[in-house]
DNA sequence: ATTATAGTTGAATATTTATTCAACTGTCAA
DNA sequence: TTGACAGTTGAATAAATATTCAACTATAAT
């Protein structure tokens, strides 16, 4: 009679693909990397306001109407996507402007659209 | 005196940039399918499934190994994943084998290396 | 038929992420 | 220097997502 709780559930059924996948993966650290890059993209109101800042820079006011969330909401927003290096912004008097620090952004977004259903 | 709600905060400052933006966006639905689309690559376990499937098709056990979380875990992400169409499956006897759908997944986690700080 | 293993499923829980709220800073203009 | 407005911030809340758990299906072997 076996114990009940069953020793470990991960049986390895290929162990030869296994190694040999495990070998060739990039590092936790890499990985994590990606999915943080990918975050950015993963929510609508980012998407928006992403495309949006690639057709022009905008302040957050205007983004804010855009989007149709607030502009605390659209603040935080645009901080995250700042630490991933995606936007940039100016100051000019009172108004902050936004746009993309990256040129690649549109060709990510647009690369997707190739793989959705559409309206 | 005004009222005490601000009537709205949405202020348009600039109001033609955010007529011409708007004009130029793509409906809802489909910023929300690009979103959808991404979240598939916004967390560790899916893109280390992706990239592990990238190098070569494997069963949710095998998986389970290489990603260290259960193959229950394991077997909702693929679901995902399929109805995405980013991962299709074959049975053979007890064992189901997954593979890429979708010959742009590795295109695409590649590109975002580019973007990313590793190690 | 019975048992064992691979995988799936739905509900519960845990975790993460987005949004709101209220108080705050910075800049301009009266 | 005061008020108004653009924007930011941190904490609280809401909403979405991932993982676990336990019960289940499917297939194969004895």
């Amino acid at each position: 009679m076996e114990k009940k709780l069953d020793m470990c559930e991960n049986t390895i059924i290929h162990e030869e693909v296994v190694e040999t996948v495990k070998k060739q993966l990039p590092s936790d650290k890499k990985i994590e990397n990606l999915a943080l890059f990918y975050k950015m993209f993963s929510d609508p109101t980012k998407v928006k306001m992403l495309w949006a800042l690639d057709i022009n820079e905008m302040c957050v006011c205007d983004l804010a109407v855009i989007t149709k969330v607030t502009k605390s909401a659209i603040s935080h927003q645009l901080s995250s996507l700042k630490e991933a290096n995606l936007v940039k912004s100016r100051r000019e008097g009172k108004i902050v402007y936004y746009s993309l620090a990256d040129s690649c952004v549109k060709e990510i977004l647009e690369k997707a659209v190739i793989h959705t259903i559409n309206e």
